[in-house]
DNA sequence: GTGGTCTAGACCACC
DNA sequence: GTGGTCTAGACCACG
């Protein structure tokens, strides 16, 4: 379980701990039907409280990353090389499309947008 | 004055307003030294209450787009076009680079980025 | 009537127009029994509304600068050196015993203070 | 939470509990990383709304001198003891400057103020 | 429990 | 007319 927090960050914790292991179950860092690491091993090495994580667990679960099987613990859902790339595509879809809008709304043409983009891409590597 | 506000987004009600001001502004839909309608009209048209009202026109006048003269009323600050520039620079590029961030923990790579952006533009327009 | 009128100030515009011209009796640039511009006039002069003239002559009315003779003007108070000695001691008084304690409670001391008035009134010579 | 409210001042309350907030943290007197009481619990002690109450947090936060974590409380920030020494002069400086100037405007000569500045020290001791 | 936001109403100072 | 401040109450998200 690769999870870094951040406080000065304002995304609430049980988000941050959603989004990065979702994103290492799209990158297939984590593999499908493997198991995840009980909930309060998760929160004592993070060193927080239950609620945060099991509420990311919660999402994780409505969102189809994974599931739990009572007494047994949480696995990786079987995942499909196409359902991976469905949820790939909902979890930046949703956001990019806000994004976009705000930058069109301040002026952005789409040729600063794409030279924004490079600039940061290159800029953080 | 342009405003329309959403329910079913979670961004709070002044920042939707802090928003779409500065846009306007930054864009010269408003120009310098304009004057805002009263605050108290702009909650009535809106049929919101004065507080986010408020609070937004706080936030323009702490980040320099407007200025306030008690018993006479709000209006667009005098801004020079680097002013603008700057402004709008500031307010991209905070929201960008968390959005990058996020995109590429997802393992997203840059011509992908760059895909994503040219549906998105072309897609809304 | 030498009135500098500041919109940056936070001031109400009637205190800026009390404060200079109590300032202007009280250091002797204005002589008792001689006369004030109509309100009207100063208003001009100020580009602004005759109302906050109004309320500032009330204000030095009410305080034994001026007083007005109905169809006659307003001339500056007759008023002795010890008059002068004591409305310059209230008008800095009450100001300052706020200014002090508010230093105080920041754990200003004495020296400090000294030294941060000397620096002051040289530095802005 | 020493905190003395006056009514009698024309000083807006949120204002009076920011400024002893963070001549309290200037001091010394609440150190680094302590936690604050809820904005409720203020709020019931000094028997008003939350809403000065919030206005002097969010203005404290803004300053840098605490941090929120929505949940969990709001807390000193961490400063070293050059951030303190720099919010210091900050706080200072500019009402100084401001009441220099009035003083000035009124005649007081160099004297006269390390006079009346010694005299309220002492006098309120 | 914590803070974040909003409503509906009020009173005040300033122009 | 304008903005500035406050109250008393409510509902929500987060931990």
């Amino acid at each position: 379980m690769d999870i870094v927090l951040s406080n000065t960050n304002d995304t609430p914790i049980y988000k941050q701990i959603y989004d990065q292991i979702a994103a290492q179950i799209i990158r297939g860092d984590i593999s499908s039907d493997s198991p995840l690491p009980a909930i309060r091993t998760v929160a004592a090495e993070l060193k927080i409280s239950v609620i945060p994580v099991k509420r990311a667990w919660e999402a994780l679960e409505r969102e189809g990353f994974i599931r739990t099987m009572v007494g047994k613990g949480t696995f990786v859902a079987t995942l499909t090389p196409s359902d991976i790339a469905g949820k790939r595509h909902l979890m930046t879809y949703e956001q990019l499309s806000k994004d976009i809008l705000f930058y069109k709304s301040l002026g952005i043409t789409y040729s600063e947008m794409m030279e924004l983009i490079s600039k940061h891409y290159i800029e953080e590597e």
